[in-house]
DNA sequence: TCTTTGTTCTATAAGTAATAGAGCAGCACA
DNA sequence: TGTGCTGCTCTATTACTTATAGAACAAAGA
């Protein structure tokens, strides 16, 4: 697990972080039971403070993403979220998708467009998007 | 225009109206020329200060969807919206899209209930979602 | 003239982000 | 037993953000 931060950037480092973590946990690189480094070693690697790591790390086992303890260390949890979101998530989450999606349209994209950002964006996590719950399968 | 936030929630409450501004617009709710309430008279009607209005109508004028002046006030500018996005919009749009998709996925959410999420935010914007460029219409 | 508008300035209080240092308990390995 | 690494917690500081507030100005309208 590669882990590339920006140090200019607008968004938290915390948060760039967990985001990164969270998307290697949808595309499968960091399946479960993978290890992460530790938060003094991934402190060390990115050139920050270890608490800035804990906060992330902290933020993904509140997700349920991650295992925290101290004789493993820090391990991905991904067999519990093989089931269903927990409560409450889903809203929050579509309240969020909505927001962003609103975003784009409002500045001039059309609506196939924003549907085949998706489309590609998710090919990347779950591969086969055109399932047989909603899907006209090509 | 009804516009309600919530005093409570994390999310600062510029960035809501902000937020309910650009869904507005993505609706058509708020079609090209639509007027806003002054900054003082949404502060007044929210019950907030309306430095915190300003701020939500600047960073709208910012992302190009407001005109504001003295002889019409907070005005919906969504012509040249029409067009293309500005340059860079799209690239770190589908980076936060990517971030916010992965947070589903890795939450348990499979790709073809994803992708209907976002049909179904998408179909409150723009109507037709499946045309010419990438679908396979029903 | 009076009011309303956008706009700008300073200021304050509370919270967040990131840094830093110190320390403790659990575990592994030599 | 000792050393080292781990997660975890505590205090503290600096800088920035959020939201509040008050004041003032010029442009426009009634």
């Amino acid at each position: 697990m590669i882990l590339t931060i920006d140090l200019s950037s607008q968004i938290p480092i915390y948060q760039q972080i967990r985001d990164r973590v969270v998307e290697a946990v949808a595309t499968g690189e960091l399946a479960q039971g993978s290890p992460l480094p530790s938060t003094r070693q991934l402190a060390a690697d990115l050139g920050i403070n270890f608490h800035t790591v804990n906060k992330a790390y902290d933020l993904l086992r509140q997700e349920g993403l991650l295992v925290l303890n101290r004789k493993t260390g820090a391990v991905v949890q991904r067999d519990a979220r093989t089931g269903p979101p927990p409560a409450g998530f889903t809203e929050e989450w579509s309240a969020r998708l909505r927001t962003l999606l609103a975003e784009a349209v409002a500045q001039g994209l059309d609506g196939p467009g924003v549907l085949a950002a998706c489309r590609t964006a998710l090919t990347t996590f779950a591969g086969d998007v055109d399932a047989t719950e909603q899907g006209e399968p090509a």
